[in-house]
DNA sequence: CGGCTCCTCAAACGACCGTTTGAAACGCTC
DNA sequence: GAGCGTTTCAAACGGTCGTTTGAGGAGCCG
C-alpha cells in the first residue's frame, strides 16, 4: 500500500525538522509539507502531533537501547576484573551504539534525540522515563561494579556527566565538522566515538580519585598512559 | 519609576518559563501573567519576544564571561606550567563561574542558560556567537598552552565535552538533588563545581593521551604529556 | 457492477500566538 | 490646575497552530 511510504516519509521528514528546530517549533504543516503529503495524514497515521514525536523517537531509540544491553551482557558475561578497562568498556558501551547510528543514518538522526532528550516536552517526560530507566539504572550499577568500593551514587554522577558530553556531541554532530576541518564521514564516526568515551572514561576515573579526597589535591592516578 | 520593578519582574518571570519550558514554547501571555504586567509591556519595554529573550539572557551571562576571562588572565599572568594541575585550573576557571551563578540565583538562571544554549534559537545564534565566541576561543587556547604539543582542533575537542558536561548539568541541577538525595544547597554547589571540574580536567588528560594511540590520526602529535 | 476498506485531500474550526493601537492613568514641572 | 512625557491597560489585528470533517479516489473481492 502507499499509505507506508507515506508514513515513513512522515517519520523522515519530523525527523529532520525536530532535529533542527526542536519540538515546540516544529508544526505538522511544514513536516506534511517536506513529506509531501497532506496535513490529516498525520493525525490520520499517528494520531496526533505527540504520537508522531514518539513513533519518531522509538524508531530510533530502540534498536540503539537494545545494541546497548547486549554489549553490557557481553561486558558482564566477559567476567572482567573491576579496573580503568572495563571502566573504559562500559563507557563505550553506552555511547558507541548511538554514534553508529549516525555511521548508518547520518547525523540526523542523533541530533534529533539529542534534541529530545535536553528539550523533554512535558508529555514526553514519563516516556522518556520508560524508555531510558532501565538502562540507565544497568549503566549505573555497571560502573560502580567497575570501581569497587564506589557509591552507587557516584556512579550516578559519572553517568551525569557522560550523558552531558554524549547529548552534547549528538546535537552537534554536523557542526563539529567544521572545527575538525571535514564532514563527518562513516570513518570518522569511529574516532568521534574514539574520542568521546576516552573523554568520558578518563573522566569517571579522575572524578572517583578526587571525590575521595578533599576538594583541593593532586590526582595520584597519573601514573601510566 | 514603577517601570523598572515590571521590568525586573517580565525578566523574571521569562527566566523561569525559558527554563522550564525553552523559547518556543514560551509565549508572552504566560509571562505577563506570572510578572502580573500588562500584555503590551514587552513590547512596550523591550521590543519584542526575541529581544526580551536577549535581555534574560544577558543580564546572567555577561557577569559570569567577565568572571571567566578574570579568572583566565590569573591563570596566566601566574606563569604557571603547563601541565595537569593547569588543565584543571583552567577547566575550573571556565565552570565555577556559571556554578557559582547557582550558588547566588538559585538554580533557575543556570538551567535558562543552558537551555538557551542547547535549543539555540535561530534569532539568537549571531548573538550567542558574539557573546561567547571570543571567550571559548581563548579558552580553548589556554588548554592548547597548558599541554605543550597539542594541536588547537584537540583543544577544541576537550573544550566541546566540557561544554556538554556542563550544559547538561546546569539544565539539571534541580534534578540532581533526587540523585544526590538532597536539595542543593549553597553549600554543596562548590561539590558540583568540584565534581564537574574533575571529571572534565581528567577527560582532557585522558582524552588527549588516548588519542594518541588507537587510530591512525594526528601525524606528529608524538610525545605525551 | 456494487460494496467495502484503506487512504488522500481541501476546507474549515476554534484556540492561541506576537504585535499594534489608542485611550486612560500616573508623576512631574511650571 | 494645565501641560507633558512615561507607563499601563483593554481590545483588537492578522496569522499560524493542531485537529476535525466529509467528500472523494484507489484497489480489491464477490
Amino acid at each position: 500500500m502507499a499509505s507506508e511510504t507515506t508514513q515513513t516519509a512522515i517519520l523522515d521528514a519530523a525527523e529532520r525538522l525536530l532535529a533542527e528546530v526542536g519540538y515546540a517549533a516544529m508544526s505538522l504543516r511544514a513536516v506534511t509539507q517536506e513529506a509531501k503529503a497532506n496535513l490529516a495524514a498525520v493525525n490520520y497515521h499517528f494520531g496526533g502531533k505527540e504520537q508522531l514525536a514518539k513513533a519518531v523517537m522509538l524508531r530510533r531509540i530502540t534498536p540503539v537501547n537494545a545494541a546497548r544491553m547486549e554489549r553490557l551482557q557481553v561486558i558482564e558475561a566477559d567476567a572482567r576484573t573491576p579496573g580503568p578497562r572495563t571502566i573504559r568498556a562500559v563507557v563505550e558501551a553506552f555511547v558507541a551504539p548511538v554514534m553508529e547510528l549516525a555511521h548508518e543514518c547520518g547525523p540526523r538522526p542523533c541530533a534529533m534525540v539529542g534534541r529530545m532528550l535536553t528539550e523533554q516536552p512535558p508529555f514526553l517526560r514519563p516516556f522518556l522515563a520508560q524508555q531510558f530507566g532501565e538502562v540507565a539504572k544497568r549503566f549505573a550499577e555497571a560502573l560502580r561494579d567497575a570501581q569497587p568500593g564506589l557509591p552507587l551514587a557516584e556512579a550516578w554522577w559519572q553517568l551525569h556527566f557522560v550523558l552531558g558530553a554524549m547529548t552534547h556531541t549528538m546535537l552537534h554532530l554536523d557542526l563539529l565538522q567544521d572545527v575538525a576541518g571535514k564532514a563527518i564521514a562513516p570513518a570518522s564516526v569511529d574516532e568521534v566515538v574514539d574520542r568521546l568515551a576516552s573523554f568520558c572514561a578518563a573522566g569517571a576515573r579522575g572524578s572517583r580519585a578526587t571525590t575521595t579526597a578533599s576538594p583541593r589535591r593532586v590526582p595520584t592516578n597519573r601514573s601510566r598512559r
